[in-house]
RNA sequence: GGCCCAUUCGUCUAUCGGUUAGGACGCCAGGUUUUCAUCCUGGAAAGAGGAGUUCGAUUCUCCUAUGGGCUGCCA
């Protein structure tokens, strides 16, 4: 058992947004990270030119950015085991390769894409299984296998373009313990041939990973279940690059699920149910096409994390808020499930709801500010502060406390058309007449001084809450319901309420 | 099709052989509230099916079913 300090990688690949299942392993990586004092390294593998989304990288480093996960190392923040992102490491991967060439565990092909569309597509006309470049079809394949030394040569020196493939042993169990799952064996069998260094130059994946892995001295593979089916491969690779000793430990994450049906969650489905998939909103740079984000949902990074965190892992307590660095204390892989979870927008809610609470008045005051700013009202973080302090436990995001409370902000313009029709009428309007009266009088403008003075109305008049408060609302504010009306007006204060009580009997039918 | 992985309330999950199978979201009912929301109380809701191991299985093994992933010179 080695000592080695923990290092861990998060490495996406640019081609699109990074999405919310990609910020979960990243968080996952982050979290073992930071709980065990190592280091958590962001590398690009961009390895496939032709799938380089412009602008990728950069969402992928502001949306770790938004959620707090921060790379110890990366392109952006630099360290000692750079480049980190692979297209810069381009000139080193061509070695190992030729290593394993020499080793005998890899081999030059020279089929082209074509040749290889050709025999799959016969094999599906023949209605076999899918043909795979492997132990048995190399051996009728245009290789370093079956062509001669000189000709392989030849071909090499004529600049002819190949690929070197691994060539896995026939008929051995490879097996491994992840550290989710437990052992997994696969028969080699059952592998084909995998690709490890293209036409173009460029590693594949699977090459690239293992050596940079290697490089750069990471501990522990954390990543998606999509990778379970390679990690055979991977092993192999380890052993025959002679990496054993240092090999790092696997760990595959289950999937997030679409909440319905089945089936992995895509971009798709959020646009179909209604919820971003993506951390940051996310515009295409090719067809403009906008996809929303958390973050401009107004969600709190905080919110969004603690959700994450839940979706495949529990701490095994009742405990369901977690701040990052509690997170990071109770975090242990062993406790993340295995079977996939179906995302649940409406719980996510309610983790921005109880985020929303966390806030005092006076930061959701400030956080208010920009939307009001945005609908041309001036106001000041004090006042948006006491708005909020009423109106907060009805709202789950921010901007509920205006989409609810704009009349806190502007006198209405509008009377709800309902209230007016079923609770405006002669007497209601008698009674907002009388309190008008009543209230130009008070020396105080608390909520419980009008508390008391409205309820001394009612007791003068014998008359009930039911008959006096919906006209009284619907003067002041617009609305049919709403937060305590006399927090309202006390925040509204004496000359606002007043005058919106004149303006309502002016407006308002007789 | 083949290989690999998985399977507890509608959803996220607890349980590491013996529990009235617990919690949360959502849902329903009642209470509080002038109203809406909040809040409080209560309720409905689960071990895919079948064998086996065991004194005893949700928990261990196997089979079946279902779901998922992979099966590219993509990651």
């Amino acid at each position: 058992m080695s000592e080695r300090k923990v290092r861990v990688r998060f490495a996406p690949s640019p081609t699109g947004p990074l999405h919310m299942g990609g910020v979960r392993t990243a968080l996952y990586n982050y979290l073992f990270a930071k709980k065990h004092g190592g280091d958590f390294i962001l590398r690009i593998e961009d390895t496939d030119q032709t799938r380089y989304v412009p602008g990728a990288e950069d969402y992928i480093i502001q949306a770790l950015t938004w959620s707090k996960i921060i790379p110890d190392e990366g392109q952006s923040v630099g360290g000692n085991y750079g480049p980190y992102r692979q297209s810069e490491r381009k000139h080193l991967y061509r070695a190992y390769a030729d290593q394993l060439i020499e080793s005998g565990h890899a081999y030059y092909a020279f089929d082209t894409s074509e040749d290889l569309d050709k025999m799959r597509e016969l094999a599906k006309q023949a209605g076999t299984a899918n043909w795979q470049y492997n132990h048995v079809t190399r051996s009728h394949m245009k290789n370093s296998i079956t062509l001669s030394a000189q000709e392989v040569q030849e071909r090499l020196d004529a600049g002819e373009p190949y690929v070197i493939r691994i060539k896995l042993p026939r008929n051995e169990e490879v097996k491994f313990e992840d550290i989710i799952r437990g052992w997994v064996s696969v028969n080699t069998n059952n592998m084909d041939d995998k690709v490890l260094f293209k036409s173009d130059g460029m590693p594949t994946y699977h090459l690239a990973n293992i050596v940079d892995d290697h490089l750069m001295e990471i501990t522990h593979v954390i990543r998606g279940e999509e990778w379970l089916p390679s990690a055979p491969l991977h092993i192999l690779l380890y052993r025959y690059l002679g990496w054993e000793e240092t090999r790092p430990q696997f760990a595959h994450l289950p999937l997030l699920l679409k909440p319905d049906g089945n089936g992995k969650l895509s971009k798709r489905d959020g646009d179909r149910l209604g919820f971003p998939v993506f951390p940051l909103q996310w515009k295409d740079p090719e067809t403009d096409n906008i996809s929303s984000g958390y973050r401009e949902q107004g969600y709190f990074s905080e919110a969004f994390i603690n959700m994450l965190a839940f979706l495949g892992w529990n701490p095994g307590t009742e405990q369901e808020l977690f701040t990052m660095q509690e997170l990071i204390d109770a975090f242990t892989l062993e406790r993340v499930n295995k079977a996939g979870a179906k995302f649940d927008h409406e719980k996510t809610k309610w983790f921005n709801q109880q985020y929303l609470r966390k806030h005092n008045d006076k930061e959701l005051g400030e956080l208010l500010l920009p939307y009001l700013d945005a609908k041309g009202i001036h106001t000041d973080a004090e006042y948006a502060g006491k708005v909020a302090s009423i109106m907060k436990e009805r709202a789950y995001f921010v901007t509920d406390i205006l989409d609810e409370g704009m009349y806190f902000f502007e006198p209405p313009i509008n009377y709800d058309e309902k209230t007016l029709e079923k609770k405006w009428n002669a007497e209601s309007r008698m009674h907002v007449e009388n309190l008008l009266h009543r209230f130009e009088a008070l020396e105080f403008f608390d909520s419980e001084t009008l508390e008391k003075n409205f309820k001394d109305y009612l007791t003068e008049k014998e008359t009930g809450f039911g008959k006096v408060g919906p006209g009284f609302r619907l003067a002041v504010t617009g609305q049919g319901m709403g937060a305590s009306m006399f927090d309202i007006c006390a925040i509204l204060g004496k000359q606002e309420t007043v005058g919106r009580m004149r303006t309502a009997l002016e407006k308002l039918p007789a």
